[in-house]
DNA sequence: ACCTGAACACCGTTCAAGT
DNA sequence: ACCTGAACACCGTTCAAGT
């Protein structure tokens, strides 16, 4: 896994094959085939091991009490899991993007294994807190995911061959008023 | 180009390969880099031959003027506009559904060359019209894409091996709900 | 202008057989 | 329990050479 990490941190998805890991290690291709089904499910390791990062980490246990001065308008409750929501996204956010082609991996491992991405499954929960019911929450928490992962994207291909223009999208612009919407009073 | 969106239609990316493509037009594989640089540029064409379906195609010139009785709140300008921008991501989506792998294929387009898809700019002018800025109207065309394109993935991936389960994300009430936010009144 | 033949440097997966 | 060797059936791309 370390190895299989590294690889597409520094390299890309494009490294990251079954006999490339399998020559790094200094092993045969077929060795791998005993530890993992097939490359898919390397993937999904691949991407828990992403997401796990400490700056992802649930925060202490039970709602998480700010006591810093607020803006204004609607209850207290509420204004605190849009931020929660809003920091969980942004983290995502600048966690992936250093990472090539991670949107790609993130997004077998989200098909193939929900449920082993826990970031993406405490968002729910914070739209759950955030006043939404369950399938408001589930229906937001995937717009949002795919939000993150296309706007990761954008930036990766963009520094790769693109303009460095400025009229690239604004990532937080649209998330926060996209959770206006989402989160209605 | 019909061979190519027919294998893609048929049978997905995975035999959407330019070895399979020769096979299929009875010519050698070297034949096909005359007629493309590369396989990324068959997918751009390959994409925009997609989106180009009769269902996307621009209405009458100018901005159109429906008669039918809107809801409340709101100038008619802005509803107008908020009613076509939900037509389009709505037409977009239900193109894209049956092409197996079409979200890879039109993201690798947008990246290559976005421009090459008319439906997503017309996008990007609509949310102008609809009252954002240059900026704005970016921005927020990137995320309702995105969120088309996520979705259509998902789908087809929940037909290919997931439960069948009523728990998946609602397309159209995210989509609805983000349009509330973005065209901030 | 358009295509063939053939090569180069890769893939993922399987599986008998070894230790 | 874990790995090797070797095979199978594929990839994308290039390029001299043909017509």
């Amino acid at each position: 896994m370390e190895t299989a990490v590294g690889l597409l941190r520094r390299f890309g998805l494009g490294d990251l094959s079954m006999r490339r890991l399998a020559r790094e290690l200094e092993v045969q291709v077929g060795a791998l085939y005993w530890h993992v089904k097939n490359k898919q499910e390397l993937l999904v390791e691949v991407a828990a091991a992403i997401l796990g990062a400490p700056a992802l980490a649930a925060g202490p246990d039970g709602p998480e009490r700010s006591a810093g001065g607020s803006p204004s308008d609607g209850s207290g409750d509420r204004l605190d899991a849009r931020g929660r929501i809003l920091h969980l996204a942004a983290t995502l956010h600048t966690t992936l993007l250093p990472v090539p082609d991670s949107p790609e991996v993130v997004n077998v491992a989200r098909v193939l294994a929900p449920g082993r991405l826990e970031p993406l499954t405490r968002l729910t929960e914070l739209l759950e807190t955030a006043g939404l019911d369950r399938a408001g929450a589930v229906s937001a928490q995937a717009m949002i995911v795919n939000h993150v992962l296309g706007s990761v994207a954008e930036a990766q291909n963009r520094a790769d061959f693109d303009v460095p223009g400025s009229d690239a999208p604004d990532f937080r612009w649209a998330l926060e008023r996209a959770l206006d919407g989402l989160l209605h009073p």
